[in-house]
DNA sequence: GTGAAAGCGCTAACAA
DNA sequence: TTGTTAGCGCTTTCAC
């Protein structure tokens, strides 16, 4: 089909291992036999075939990013990143939705590692040990998830949490609700934090924990539960959620911030596009993924390197959904 | 590092070819010695090298995908889908984001197509005749989107924009307006539509034009507008702007469908995610991405055989958004 | 600075 | 049914 180093080499009377060197040790050829193979490249439209290229070098090239669904917003942010990034260093990348089986994950990322330098996971849902065993198989890091000996770029939410907590304190909210979710990684976490910064701040702490996971309809439920709770407030684990009890709570005619102030968590651009826009704990999801690049690029570079963690600042950004609690 | 098939071989007896038949053509091999193979392979934890058999195939087993913009919703769940169909088919997928520039995704095309089997393109902001050329040089399939003479898996709008006029013509609106987008390949085709919808069910159309890319804050801006315009009815081109108008309607106090009713299309979840939720002319995301799969496989297979288009039917799906005309 | 030669790990005729 | 053999297209010592 397409011309191989060796057309390209008889073209310009060189050998192959020219033609190898002028596309990837271009400094060490002469300049002007440089120009010549480049130009006979050109004119057979060449272009360096990479399977033959990663066969050789035993490397690919690519990395692999798993997310548990892409079509939430903070993911589809985290996927943006990472791949804007892995482009810069000029890495293809393989991606793959994961859903929220263990197994079934462990099992993608397995297959995935095979094909690529390395591996990026994005808020696995998978226990401790999983991620172990597939850090000790081959180059792996974090994103937005804690996990000590590990590779990992994640927000710093203490910060963040209790901003928004004192907020909430600072407008006379006495009682919060906060609607947390199960499964995820950084759930138990989450629960202390909030407690830690409620019991700072003396605000009383509801906790709904139902069998949350973080959507929607899961949100707009959760939303029918705060009227009966006592609470003023809601922080939301994250956009999906905190948009499902705006919904929720606009169906039942209550007023944000008028009846219940309310808080998400992530920052997506969700959480400016409703109305009323959401005060948030900003994550910052770009940096995240961009950081979460440079780690496993540096990792697959030096194997055998001390861990690192990058831990990003969070920080609370007040928008229209919180207000002063409303006399009792 | 890790096991190749001469070990594997060495280790049952066999010859090399006899493992790699095990693992590519099992069913040509005795019942006997393929368990012995396997047997063998397992205690090794043998697979085979993916980049080694692309090379001595002549194919990668990997699809690329194109899409303009992940964060974007719509894209976000095309991108869910076609992940989800290709791994059924037991592809990978190479994503790449190619923004809106139409040489820079040109020249992503180029480059991905040389480490894929096929290629993907959603939504792309590309002239017909980049995309003429990208198909003439691999199997390419397009996915909402008509282009003549190339695979493509597509919804067909115009049904379901006619119940959007009729819908709102039966409300007793007689002005709408219509918030479209710039550049993007199905602007054109939907303005024609549009007129053709409302002439037939006497509805006047006024067209917001504005250098509108498909976001959020356009839609916000969009919404200024639509107060001035006499017009009692927005449709808006996708759910990104739809939101924003709904966002730009609120905050200026007009109610929803009470001062103006709101049409939408495409109907990802944002448009069931906000209050009120939005009545849209669905489009079946979810099958797009399949067919385009589905069309880009058969390509594969068979390079010649005729182009083939896919039409996905769209259809009115009523919500809250929509209500009588106000008197006026 | 350049060339010759030996692979990288797997596949696919072709023979046996 | 299985083995032998010759690549797939590129990289990388090692000489010159």
């Amino acid at each position: 089909m397409s011309a191989t180093m060796a057309d390209v080499a008889r073209e310009a009377g060189v050998s192959a291992s020219t033609v190898s060197r002028t596309f990837s040790l271009p400094e060490t050829v002469r300049a002007d036999t440089r120009e010549r193979v480049l130009a006979v490249a050109r004119r057979l439209d060449f272009s360096p075939n990479r399977t033959a290229s990663s066969l050789a070098r035993g490397r690919t090239g690519a990395l692999g990013l798993l997310v548990p669904d892409i079509a939430n917003p903070y993911f589809g942010e985290i996927v943006k990143s990472v791949q804007r990034r892995a482009r810069t260093a000029d890495r293809a990348l393989f991606l793959t939705e994961t859903g929220d089986a263990h197994d079934e994950a462990y099992g993608l990322a397995k297959a995935m590692a095979r094909q690529t330098d390395g591996l990026l996971l994005a808020g696995p849902r998978m226990p401790e040990d999983m991620l172990r065993s597939l850090a000790a198989a081959g180059p792996v890091a974090l994103i937005g998830l804690h996990v000590p000996q590990t590779d990992c770029a994640y927000a710093e939410l203490p910060v963040g949490m209790r901003q928004a907590v004192r907020h909430l304190a600072a407008l006379g909210h006495r009682r919060i609700v906060y609607v947390n979710g199960t499964r995820t990684a950084r759930t138990a976490g989450f629960r202390r934090l909030m407690r830690a910064a409620c019991d700072e701040f003396r605000v009383e702490l509801v906790e709904h924990l139902g069998p949350f996971d973080l959507t929607y309809d899961n949100g707009r439920a959760a939303a029918d539960l705060v009227p009966t709770s006592g609470a003023t407030a809601v922080i939301a684990h994250n956009d999906m959620v905190a948009h499902g009890v705006a919904g929720g709570l606009a169906r039942q005619g209550r007023s944000v911030p008028g009846d219940f102030s309310l808080i998400t968590v992530d920052d997506t651009y969700l959480a400016r596009a409703i109305h009323p826009a959401l005060t948030a704990v900003h994550v910052p999801i770009d940096a995240m993924g961009a950081h979460g690049v440079d780690l496993l690029l540096a990792r697959i570079a030096d194997p055998q390197g001390p861990p690192r963690l990058v831990a990003l600042p969070t920080a609370l950004t007040v928008r229209e959904s919180t207000g002063r609690a409303p006399a009792p």
